[in-house]
DNA sequence: GAGGCGAGTAGACACCGTCTACGGCGATCC
DNA sequence: GGATCGCCGTAGACGGTGTCTACTCGCCTC
């Protein structure tokens, strides 16, 4: 009922939505999505002119539900009170439990080749999350003049580790799978040890 | 001569690691790679039995390259008395180096969905790479019992600032698109402010 | 009620990676 | 020395892809 009678736009990427975080990036071929959104192969283009425009789509609504993953971590922490320190270890934390919850997904959002505009206004979605890091790492930081490249240095970081994590290499580096040591190494050398 | 008499094997992967420097990883379709080796579409599987597998060995060959580059820089470093943390920069602008300079090679060593075998067998060539990063990280570090966690880290960090700079995410967030402070933030944070 | 237009269909097109039958050529063996 | 065998590259077929182009059908407007 109220999902058959969505337009066909939104019908098609929730489609992608759910084929990617089923099968995988490899699945969201233009014709597959059609496919499971019950048209024609021809349909997605009176919506998308391109197959990575929808794509871009799919990746979009990946962008949003990582910003609701980050901003509800962040609520969550500011509200019981928490120090700057613990409420970038709760979004890291947050980031990084997405792209683990996420795969596929999380690798569509950066794969700026499969994105139209190499996904430049995607990625406009995390400015806002980018400042609120820059805030909170200046709180930690307050000797810093500029907290723009200690902050860009470690979601860097966070990001390298999502990433080295979801193909394995690390696994391979260090023995465990364990990431949780990474991640508190990497938040004690940007921020110092988190105090108790 | 001396190029046109070897083995296509051989020829396949150079044509291949120029097309993928000069074109990037999308122009490596099977069928251009034979193309520009001068061969037949059907030539390429009596070497590599199927196109993932002769795009592994490109790879294998950027690995190659990256782990000469690696070790090129740390022997300069090693032979001038350099000190562990000194070293470290220099491996660490050598690594940041070779994906500026190999954008297509570096994403490609990277799309562990195009290279066989999920690519273990060639992250295991950057193993020993590792290991000397470990010694040098526990040399700058000597308080660590094991040092593999905050070595993955690090390394963590580089490669994900090699990959954000590769599709210019961080000049968006942080306006320059310099990555000289940010590297620089990354190696202070881990390892303490260089000595001077 | 007629006309127009937006949306979805269906087929063509070029290209892709894979598979298979075939041809040629050199090395091997009697 | 000549026949044979095996390897290597060729060429075409096959199913699949993304894009493009008629076409049809139904709703909305005048």
């Amino acid at each position: 009922m109220t999902e058959d009678d969505q337009d066909l736009r939104t019908r098609l990427v929730a489609a992608g939505v759910e084929l990617v975080s089923r099968e995988g990036v490899h699945a969201l071929g233009l014709r597959e999505i059609a496919r499971r959104a019950g048209v024609s192969h021809g349909a997605p283009r009176r919506h998308f002119p391109t197959h990575r425009e929808l794509l871009a789509a799919i990746a979009r609504h990946g962008f949003g539900r990582l910003t609701d993953a980050l901003a509800g971590a962040d609520a969550l922490a500011a509200t019981t009170g928490a120090d700057a320190r613990t409420r970038i270890d709760a979004l890291a934390r947050a980031y990084l439990g997405f792209a683990a919850a996420n795969p596929g997904m999380f690798e569509l959002m950066f794969r700026h080749d499969l994105l139209e505009d190499s996904g430049t206004e995607l990625r406009r979605t995390t400015l806002p999350l980018f400042r609120t890091l820059a805030e909170l790492v200046a709180e930690v930081h307050p000797q810093l003049t500029d907290p723009t490249a200690a902050t860009a240095a470690l979601w860097a970081n966070l990001h390298g580790l999502a990433q080295l994590r979801t193909w394995g290499s690390l696994r391979l580096a260090t023995g465990g799978e364990d990431l949780e040591p990474l991640l508190r190494a990497a938040l004690d050398a940007h921020l110092g040890p988190v105090p108790r």
